[in-house]
DNA sequence: TAAACACATGAACAGATGTTCATATATAGT
DNA sequence: ACTATATATGAACATCTGTTCATGTGTTTA
């Protein structure tokens, strides 16, 4: 232990572990995608939206009365978390309905909500 | 259905599934936390930093060499890891190692990578 | 006590993000 | 056809975010 070698201008005092570790890192790439995931949950917009799709399909203009904002921004976001691939749409006539698309959400949401909330008692 | 009153703007189609869900929405700062939360994991350093942080704890120095980065973003991104604690750290000498301190986080990741994977094979 | 070291931190900067505004598209009703 | 409506979208803008750089703090060692 407390070997040291220096690299990237920066000192490595357990040199095995550091290489041990890195040999368990999952690839570049997904942990990539898994950051890019969890970045679509945080945002207040997109999580209330998430929240009103727990309970019902809604339409645009819905969402956006509800959370007391404009039809564009609720657009905007809902784009996200279509490409996300979170929410899909279905189309009746000129209104757009939306509804969750994946049933890990709420897992995931259920588990940072009662983190959330145990924090709170502390 | 299909009622149509105009507020903030915007047309409300489905006034009563408004009302109803809006009737179950949790507490703004309950919501914002949660995306708060989230956002943490939002960001490709800090969830390369939690996963070597499930191996093992480990040293800042030792960190910035894993992950080819410099001591201070690491340092940087801890203490955001820190302020929602996630991490916590202790000190031996001039030397500071910091792991996880909360259980649900690996449950969270973990449920996040598992839809990531399942997302690659679509 | 001086120098080396591990880490923290503030300022600055570039890039990302979310909302607004104007406008486009597509469908429905007259 | 024309108008109204529901949604989508691009550009602009302000704000937020993550890294770098320089430097500060505290600890160890010579």
């Amino acid at each position: 232990m407390t070997e040291k070698s220096p690299c990237c201008d920066v000192t490595v005092i357990h040199a095995a572990l550091v290489d041990k570790i890195r040999g368990t890192m999952p690839p570049e790439e997904e942990l990539f995608n898994l950051a890019e995931f969890f970045k679509v949950f945080g945002d207040t917009t997109r999580i209330r939206i998430l929240y009103a799709l727990f309970q019902s399909e809604m339409c645009v203009c819905d969402i956006a009365h509800l959370l007391g904002m404009t039809q564009s921004a609720i657009s905007h976001q809902l784009r996200v978390l279509k490409n996300a691939k979170l929410v899909r749409y279905r189309k009746e006539g000129r209104v757009v309905y939306y509804s969750l698309d994946d049933e890990h959400i709420k897992a995931i949401f259920d588990q940072g909500y009662q983190h959330i909330k145990e924090q709170q008692e502390n």
